[in-house]
DNA sequence: CTTTACCCTCCAGTTGCTGTAGGCTTTATG
DNA sequence: CATAAAGCCTACAGCAACTGGAGGGTAAAG
C-alpha cells in the first residue's frame, strides 16, 4: 500500500507519515520504484499513532506506547502509569485556560468597546501583577 | 537599568527579553560598554508584554496591543475585538482538553493496572475510530 | 589580583509538523 | 502514442516562542 492510500486509511496527512518514518516510528518497505509500501501491521501502527496523538500523547510517549503494544510481556500497569502521567499536564492546562478565560471575560465585560480610548483591557494588562520569579 | 534588573522587575527571563528585542518588541538603549539599558517606559512595556502573554495573546497580538496602548487616538472597540478573538481559541482548547481528559479518564479506569498485559488503554488506542479526512 | 557574577553575540535545538522546489513515475485523457 | 495531471521521491526552510550553550568581554566583591 503506497503512502497516499495509507493516508486515507489512517487519516494522517502524507507529510506526517513521512515524518513519522523519518523519526523512526514506522519503517515501511520500499517498492522497486522507491515508493513506500505499507503493510497491514504498519497501517495499524499509524492508526494507533493517530489515536494516541489525539489523546495528547507526545511523539516520544507514542514511541513508548507502540513498544508496549508490541511487547506481549508488558504490564498494563506501565501503560496506565504513562496515561496517568499524561493526564496531569492536561488537567493543569485546563485549569490555566479556565482561569485565563475568566480573567479575559471580565476584562472584556469591563471594556466599553466604543470610540473612546479608555480601555479596561489595556489597563488590566498594564497595572496588574508583577513579581513572578524569572528563571 | 541593565537586563538582569529588567528581568527581576518584570518576571521575564533575560533570554526572553533579549528575544523580544530581537523581534522588535522593545528597543532599549545601549550603554557605552554595550549593555542594554532599559528606561521606565520600557520596563512598563515588558510588564505589559508579560501580562499579555499570560493572557494567551500571541507575540504578534502583543505587538498590536502595545501599539494600541501607545496610541492615544485608539478606540477601545479595537482592543476589545482583539481580546474577543483571543477568547475563541481559548474556549476551543478548553473544550478539546476536557473531552480528552474524559476519554483518558475512562480508559484509565478500565485499565486494570496490574502485571497482566491486557490493557484497556492500548485497546482503546488500537481499535477506536479511523476515517477522519486527511488534508 | 583573582574569583565570581553579569553582560554580550551567535548558533543550534526544541515540538510536530507544513510548505516549497526540483525531479522521477504512474495513470488518465485526447 | 503523446501529453498532461496526479502522485511519489528527497532535501531544505520555516513556524512559535523561546531555551541552551559556546566563547569571550566587563564589573563588582573579597
Amino acid at each position: 500500500m503506497n503512502i497516499g492510500h495509507a493516508s486515507t486509511q489512517t487519516g494522517l496527512p502524507v507529510k506526517t507519515i513521512r515524518y513519522y518514518e523519518e523519526i523512526g516510528l514506522v519503517a515501511p518497505d520500499r517498492a522497486e520504484n522507491g515508493y513506500r509500501d505499507f503493510d497491514a501491521a504498519q497501517i495499524a501502527d499509524l492508526r494507533f499513532l493517530a489515536q494516541a496523538r489525539l489523546m495528547g500523547f507526545s511523539l516520544d510517549e507514542c514511541r513508548t506506547l507502540l513498544a508496549l503494544e508490541a511487547d506481549p510481556s508488558r504490564h498494563s500497569r506501565d501503560v496506565r502509569a504513562l496515561a496517568e502521567q499524561n493526564l496531569v499536564p492536561v488537567r493543569e492546562k485546563i485549569a490555566n485556560l479556565q482561569a485565563l478565560e475568566a480573567r479575559l471575560t471580565v476584562l472584556i465585560e469591563q471594556c466599553h468597546g466604543d470610540e473612546a480610548p479608555d480601555c479596561a483591557i489595556l489597563d488590566g494588562l498594564s497595572h496588574e501583577a508583577s513579581g513572578t520569579t524569572p528563571r
